[in-house]
DNA sequence: TTGTAAGCGTTATCAT
DNA sequence: ATGATAACGCTTACAA
């Protein structure tokens, strides 16, 4: 069997309080300290998580939620990871493949695991779990949103600033003499793709630039969809001269399109993408896109939900909002 | 506080005794079991997993350790999430980023967690850690290795007909009389990587082709790197007629850097494939390609494991080997 | 500073 | 089939 608290003590000839006191940090009697220290690396002690858990209510395992693992959530995924590993944190995976039920199923079947905090990329399919989430929050376990907000739900969240991220994107495009400027949007009941959005609504409207409804294509996020909508767009009576993709995947799918259609970017067509993961680099000209700030999300993240499971917080919600940046490549020609 | 099995009994005018016994499957009279399943639902009763855990010796969590998390291993890691959610077991990630030491301390860290088993993508750096796993074997730690075995350490493991897949590759190739043919690799310290290179060198041996040393090409499995080979592959002397890739990313990034050259598949290039996800499907040509079984992999390993956990297998440890597809597109011509 | 002992919420043993 | 009770391995008052 494994090798327990008694065990230390008794080979260290002190009292399993005594043992308990030393591994939870408290100061004991130097001679004590170095029994205790050798018998724990003797009899190779590890401790028994949940005994631990079971006497503190602590489970040291945080899970996250999240509609699926594209690039983008599974980046902050990983550095979270990498993060919460070094504060003796696990993280549990749940992924609730864009489906409102199971996101349901999945946040009740964590209700039975005493997680010590629940990190949520709620996507727009939250709402309806909206009671579930309030439970936690009035139970103490702390939730942090990230990427996407819900309504109505009063709590941590890390998020992008969308609209200007988009503003900036287009603006750039705006600056270089474009007015024809098409934007490859995701899915429309998506907040953040609403936000992306009106970014590029915000910059047009700036300039005095007509918006022209061809000119906005939907591409479901996925890199299909980024590539279907390249051709219609170009496939158009009056196709635009630049194209802005609102996520990376969307962003691959459009190259290869106009790779495929034998557009050269920037000569024939000028493009802004979204995301910079290492794929992107491989990309010739270099794009010029928005990056967002993975690590800076996670680290973030992590943060704040360590700071609200130890108590180091008020009890006010924080929403941070963090800034993207502007990438300058050579894809975008001046006209 | 949480309603506990006392609150329960209480409630239902039974000894905990016997709402333990419910909650575990056994046969009550129907009376009791009645008002216990009252009392439940009435109050609402979870259960506490770590009480469970620390008495049963199960912590109903399993580990996946992995080098990263590219598409491949992710789409695995979810599909497993999802089978083993169904048992009641979460699913704790752990990326060791490729890293030597990373693996052997998060095995280490996961000692203390009282895993219920552990699932391990090797990659060729789990040689070092041969001891741990060896240790976690010992102690009825039920350890599955995917996509790569560990020699020496006898454990459970799923793998893919690595030689077969590339030999089948290779032959489509030849069966269109290509003789001049390249194949873009992985990392030369891999295991998968050199069987997918033996199923390669077979291939041409059999047909008594010959190997020409500049046709084999390395692209460590990035986008970056299956770009960078063909560009250089592309560029030699006597560039060949036709290229296979070992895996996906490298695919994607081939597929770039043909475009940039202009090179059509298949007029001006042939081309075969590795794995087929979502975002393959884009390419124009569709892809000749190889496809892992996703799916299968993902199911045998969560079965094998569970099995394990459960003790309802004999004492040897299996190795599953399964078999790829071919999936036959449009991109290979024949001379 | 240390030892003792009472829990934490279960399951499992042993009577009944 | 059920009830009482002793673990499981740890933390934490409370005393000393």
């Amino acid at each position: 069997m494994a090798v327990t608290v008694h065990d230390v003590a008794r080979e260290a000839g002190v009292s399993v309080g005594t043992v308990s006191r030393f591994l939870n940090g408290y100061r004991l009697r130097e001679k004590n300290r170095l029994r205790v220290e050798r018998a724990i690396k003797e009899l190779g002690f590890k401790g028994n998580i949940m005994a631990r858990g079971l006497k503190r209510r602590r489970s040291m395992t945080i899970a996250l939620v999240t509609p699926d693992f594209d690039i983008f959530t599974t980046s902050i995924t990983t550095a979270i990871e990498q993060i919460l590993e070094e504060e003796n944190y696990s993280l549990i995976i749940c992924d609730y493949q864009r489906d409102k039920e199971k996101l349901k199923r999945k946040l009740l079947f964590l209700q039975e695991r005493y997680i010590d905090g629940i990190i949520l990329f709620p996507s727009n399919l939250a709402m309806s779990s909206k009671a579930i989430l309030q439970k936690y929050v009035s139970q103490n376990v702390p939730v942090v949103l990230v990427d996407h907000l819900i309504p109505g739900v009063e709590t941590d969240a890390v998020i992008i600033d969308n609209v200007n991220a988009s503003f900036r994107a287009v603006e750039e495009l705006i600056r270089h003499n474009h007015t024809k400027i098409a934007i490859i949007s995701g899915r429309k009941d998506s907040q953040v793709c609403q936000e992306r959005l009106q970014g590029y609504y915000d910059a047009m409207q700036m300039y005095n630039l007509p918006v022209c409804d061809a000119w906005t294509a939907w591409g479901s996020f996925t890199q299909t969809g980024g590539y279907r909508a390249v051709k219609s767009l170009c496939a158009g009576a009056d196709p635009p001269t630049a194209i802005y993709t609102t996520n990376y995947t969307m962003t691959i799918g459009a190259v290869l399109a106009l790779h495929e259609l034998h557009l050269r970017i920037p000569d024939d067509m000028s493009f802004v993408g979204f995301d910079r993961f290492e794929s992107v680099e491989v990309i010739e000209p270099t794009l010029t896109l928005i990056e967002q700030p993975i690590g800076l999300i996670a680290q973030n993240v992590a943060q704040l939900i360590l700071k609200r499971i130890r108590q180091e917080y008020s009890d006010f919600a924080t929403t941070i909002k963090l800034h993207t940046n502007m990438v300058i490549g050579r894809s975008v020609k001046r006209l």
